[in-house]
DNA sequence: GCCGTTTTCGGCCCGACTGTTTTCAGTCG
């Protein structure tokens, strides 16, 4: 068993433990303990076989035997019976909106709501309403939760398909009748959430490779098999669909089904222009018409662009909305890499919500290769996360100052403060406090239902702080779960410009906030971006990876991201914009 | 169920907001 299944099954224990109502204090540490499993620093299945988990905080001896049997056995006798008592689509319940354990519980019991299509039916023909605790309102927000929970149907997170990808990839590629394989679809361009995995792949035996394609571990169920291609459900429902060409079409389908749809249209009519008709198979020549000669050889998707007068076009870029112009006048971004983060802002530690210490995070910090490490905890409003009050604050400067001390200036770490926006657009914390950090982010985690007029307001009187180094995730939004609140981004790009305030891109796969969608803007208007993973543990720290992606998405380059910027200069940076 | 300058049992995170109530329970962060 996987640690993320065994996390999954704990976290599920907790949700059951709640219906039933019992002790609070129980289904906290049964939480905790999904908690440790997720993201402790090593191999924890390992250790649960070998019976080696003594120590380990937050698993006591309860969790310890269960994890045991979990590891070696596959499955959890207390988990299963547990679960037989109550109908399985009870779990999705809990992604609804205002609906928690208390109001679940009432629902099943009383009406017999053991999924969301019950609840529907139960808000609509009025029988939800009548029960204690529920009224109008309720059920309205209910039902709004279900339209947007519908509307995101079967999409998912790039974090919640990206091991799947590369899995399935390695396969392809790996196998002996394949030369050339990738992913394809909105993946390669770099969305945020997608409906399914494009695989390509150029062989000379597809049967072959489409057989042994179906015959992988992760498969689940075949919906197509062909000579050419197939589609399978994985076990988490997501679909993945493989094409096989051959290698001369390869660079041709690559491009075809990297899309977008709207990217594909302009290059197809370039390639008429030129009295060529371009499909996913090749260039040929329009019948009856005078036409430059084909290029005889095509290896790569960079001489298809070539060979229609354009640079090449990144995958991200490919979303006809002015890729095609700046590929033709040579204006083309040198999109970020991965590799030019020097460091990150932006993170927590045990003082607050993580998981990790602040030595701990920095020594995770440091084995990724990266520079300087920022420190952003909760301040003291946000009481959910633990968030620091000023004592704990200068207790933690002080820390991070002895720490520094420690690496003599081959590491650094940067105090700073995930700083509550208030209601009004003050801060949690005071200028003078603001003033002893290195840098400061200020974000919104409360009072989401302002109108827009008032929340952009809050935002930017938070941003006109001169303290406020740069502004955490924008809109607030979890994928596919939250829509953001009401805001306007263009005004709030234009008070960080007048301020020389830095925008955050939080590189959680769940916010990726703000959206790539504004970041040209941004750019245009001279705002600096930080890619900030908002990490949580060690391993959150890699979330930068999703972060550099959506950075790509919106044209950036390793200029205009802050903490591309190698130790010696980023200290100065951070002050620059609002001396 | 976990933890502990407590060795064995008491404490474990808090406040705002919402909608339903008529003083507060439930949810959320």
């Amino acid at each position: 068993m996987t640690r993320e299944t065994a996390a999954q099954i704990l976290e599920r224990i907790a949700l059951l433990l709640e219906l039933k109502g019992e002790n609070p204090f129980k289904i906290r540490a049964y939480k905790t303990g999904a908690e440790v499993v997720e993201s402790y620093p090593g191999d924890i299945m390992q250790l649960a076989i070998d019976g080696k988990l003594a120590g380990v905080k937050g698993i006591g001896e309860a969790l310890r035997d269960k994890l045991h049997e979990m590891a070696t056995t596959g499955k959890l006798e207390f988990f299963d019976k547990l679960r037989a008592e109550f109908p399985e689509g009870l779990f999705e319940l809990f992604e609804v909106q205002g609906l928690g354990p208390k109001k679940i519980a009432a629902l099943y019991s009383q009406l017999g709501v053991g999924s969301i299509a019950d609840l529907k039916v139960a808000c609509e023909d009025g029988t939800a309403a009548k029960i204690s605790g529920f009224g109008e309102k309720t059920v309205v927000k209910i039902l709004e939760s279900i339209a947007f929970r519908d509307a995101h149907a079967s999409e998912f997170r790039v974090d919640q398909v990206y091991a799947v990808a590369q899995t399935m990839l390695e396969a392809l590629r790996d196998h002996p009748a394949v030369s050339r394989a990738e992913v394809c679809g909105s993946f390669r361009r770099g969305k945020e959430t997608l409906h399914d995995l494009d695989f390509l792949c150029a062989t000379k035996k597809p049967e072959e490779v489409i057989a042994d394609f179906v015959r992988l571990p992760m498969v689940e169920k075949v919906i197509a098999q062909g000579g050419t291609k197939a589609s399978i459900y994985t076990a988490g429902g997501l679909q993945c669909d493989l094409r096989a060409v051959s290698s001369a079409e390869y660079p041709f389908a690559l491009n075809y089904f990297t899309g977008s749809k709207e990217h594909n249209v302009v290059m197809r009519q370039r390639a008429l222009d030129k009295g060529w008709s371009l499909n996913e198979y090749g260039f040929t020549v329009v019948e009856g018409k005078e036409a430059p000669p084909i290029p005889e050889e095509i290896y790569n998707e960079a001489e298809i662009y070539r060979a229609l007068g354009l640079d090449f076009i990144e995958p991200e870029l490919r979303e006809n909305s002015g890729e095609f112009e700046a590929a033709e006048h040579g204006q083309l971004p040198r999109l970020i890499e991965l590799e030019n983060l020097r460091g990150v802002f932006h993170n927590h530690t045990t003082a607050s919500d993580g998981t990790a210490s602040l030595r701990e995070m920095a020594e995770a910090a440091r084995d990724l290769g990266m520079q300087y490490l920022g420190i952003a905890d909760h301040s003291k409003s946000s009481f959910q996360a633990n968030g620091l009050n000023e004592v704990r604050l200068r207790a933690q400067i002080a820390e991070i100052h002895a720490l520094n001390e420690e690496f003599e200036g081959h590491f650094r770490l940067f105090s700073g403060t995930e700083v509550d926006i208030l209601k009004d657009g003050s801060l949690d914390f005071s200028d003078e406090l603001l003033s002893e950090l290195d840098y400061c982010v200020a974000s919104v985690h409360n009072v989401f239902n302002l109108p827009e007029a008032e929340m952009t307001k809050r935002i930017i009187r938070a941003i006109e702080n001169p303290h406020v180094t740069m502004l955490g995730h924008v809109t607030g939004r979890l994928l596919l779960q939250r829509p953001s609140y009401a805001v306007n981004i263009p005004a709030i790009i234009d008070a960080a410009a007048a301020t020389g305030t830095i925008i955050e891109l939080n590189a959680s796969a769940w916010r990726l906030d703000m959206d790539w969608r504004w970041w040209r803007l941004a750019k245009e208007k001279g705002v600096k971006c930080s890619i900030n993973p908002d990490a949580h543990s060690t391993r959150g720290l890699q979330d930068v990876l999703f972060g550099v992606r959506a950075a790509r998405k919106g044209w950036l380059t390793r200029k205009d991201v802050i903490n591309c910027l190698p130790l010696s200069e980023v200290e100065q940076a951070l002050r620059k914009g609002k001396a």
